[in-house]
RNA sequence: CGGGGCGUAGCGCAGUCUGGUAGCGCAUCUGUUUUGGGAACAGAGGGUCGUAGGUUCGAAUCCUAUCGCCCCGACCA
């Protein structure tokens, strides 16, 4: 993309609403556009970032065995009423009448229209397990929407839900969504630590939340130092073994960290002082075992194997998909701007052309911008009439993880600069050797951790 | 929903107390000179002062109502 022909209305300035950095910079950046409280409008580059963490979030869905589909926003209020949450939700449900009076609502969460789906379809064991999943706007009418897209009302969320024949084997999808979550955190250069939470209005026995620490979190958080030091990483793991798929949660999982929901202070303090630590984060997922909550109420039912018909057992797993971005800012950023991590940068690379309207210096990037776009990786080439420091503070804003520097005095010597946005570290080098580079960096990236 | 604050040009703000017909910086457009870390000069365009009533010869400014947004709290994925 050539940056005289997007469209990225970056702000100097910062915008008077926003308090968190996360939510500055995606204004500031052109990302995003504040339409109501909790509202917001995704502009090029924002939208760029959410197709991107949606991309990864599909991928690592299905690399697992977990089906797609798509599910409405606005769902009849009758479901609902079958489970008994039409009552229960309150408020924060947004309910709307249409032109024939019948009662609707903009969907907060899909645990029923799921089950409908499923009861409709499926009455054999044979069938199981099966696991459904979307990625879908949902709308939660907050009192306080705040902080951009952390809390919007509304925002795209990843939900997903088991159906399983027995709890071990729901419990394997439970433990299944966590190791298929913390590679989906970890390719977002994101560490996620899951804690005990509180299963709130969605119900049931089991459940952990994801958090990312930031001193902006809304969550307080009590963990052991260590788990911030486990990592999932390329390991090879064969999710069809339940004993295998339940270690990988034990590790993750046998370190203390609640949130303040869940705080046990007497196991807190048998934690060495050393690696006891308080802080903040910011939930990013959360996973339930809920058993038959919905599957009763509701008659999803299964025939087994010796003919009795018998509920499924379900869970629901979700990703907050757009509070992501912010998630990610706010763990990944320093004063200049953002700092993409490399898997989920809207651009690969940026190239900067100190002067614009040299031959020379054009030619060059012109050369660039066409071999990185051979290598299948997308170039932001800032091509405007503009003096080189606007362009490096709008390149460092935006956050693009390389920037290739092109001017006629390097290219006299035949080198350009290749510089790392989070390290700050510039080396010269011929441009092939700079696309080689780029290449290189992406290779372990673009396609994610091996299975 | 309780408490606090703010709505004036795309963004950031002054002007409101003390009424006199709207201004500054950045951004935008034109021209010239510039160009290796947010250029300089000259000129130009852009505002029903959130909205609706009221008071007044006259309202951004005073009064009433209303809408919206932000912050703290309670609530929540």
């Amino acid at each position: 993309m050539r940056l005289s022909r997007y469209f990225m209305p970056v702000l100097k300035e910062n915008p008077a609403e926003a308090q968190i950095v996360s939510h500055r910079y995606m204004l500031r950046a052109g990302m995003i556009k504040q339409q109501a409280a909790g509202i917001y409008s995704w502009l090029p580059l924002g939208f760029k970032v959410l197709k991107r963490i949606e991309d990864i979030v599909h991928q690592e869905q299905q690399r697992v065995g977990h089906l797609p589909l798509l599910m409405p926003t606005l769902q009849p209020a009758d479901l609902w009423r079958e489970s008994g949450r039409y009552d229960d939700y309150g408020q924060e449900m947004l309910r709307i009448t249409d032109r024939q009076d019948r009662e609707m609502l903009y969907g907060p969460t899909n645990e029923e229209m799921i089950t409908d789906i499923f009861r409709s379809h499926v009455s054999s064991y044979k069938d199981l397990p099966l696991t459904l999943y979307h990625i879908q706007w949902k709308f939660r009418d907050e009192m306080r929407p705040r902080f951009g897209v952390m809390r919007g009302r509304e925002f795209l969320m990843k939900d997903g839900y088991n159906f399983d024949i027995d709890k071990d084997a729901a419990l394997h999808a439970y433990n299944r969504h966590m190791v298929s979550y913390l590679r989906t955190y970890e390719r977002m250069g994101l560490t996620a630590i899951p804690m005990r939470a509180d299963s709130g209005p969605i119900g049931g026995e089991d459940t952990h939340e994801f958090l990312v620490l930031a001193s902006t979190g809304e969550s307080e958080v009590f963990y052991d130092e260590a788990v911030t030091q486990l990592k999932l990483g390329n390991r090879a793991v064969d999710m069809t073994d339940r004993a295998a798929v339940a270690a990988i949660c034990a590790e993750f999982t046998t370190l203390y960290a609640r949130t303040d929901e869940t705080h046990k202070p007497d196991l807190f303090a048998q934690i060495p002082e050393a690696r006891r630590k308080v802080g903040r984060g910011i939930e990013v997922g959360q996973i339930f075992y809920f058993g038959t909550k919905y599957s009763e109420p509701m008659k999803a039912t299964v025939q087994g194997p010796d003919g009795a018909i018998v509920p499924v057992h379900m869970g629901s797993h979700g990703i907050g998909v757009s509070r992501l971005l912010g998630a990610i800012i706010e763990a990944s950023h320093d004063d200049k701007g953002i700092i993409w991590p490399e898997g989920v940068t809207p651009f690969h690379v940026g190239i900067v052309n100190l002067k614009q309207g040299d031959a020379q210096a054009d030619a060059a990037c012109e050369a660039l911008y066409k071999s990185v776009a051979l290598l299948g990786l997308e170039a932001l080439y800032d091509d405007r009439d503009e003096r080189a420091g606007g362009k490096f503070a709008t390149m460092d804003l935006i956050g693009l993880p390389w920037r290739i520097t092109v001017g006629p005095r390097g290219l006299k010597n035949g080198v350009v600069e290749l510089t790392s946005r989070r390290t700050g570290v510039s080396e010269e080098m011929p441009p092939e050797q700079a696309i080689a580079r780029i290449a290189g960096i992406y290779q372990g990236v673009s396609g994610g951790a091996a299975s």
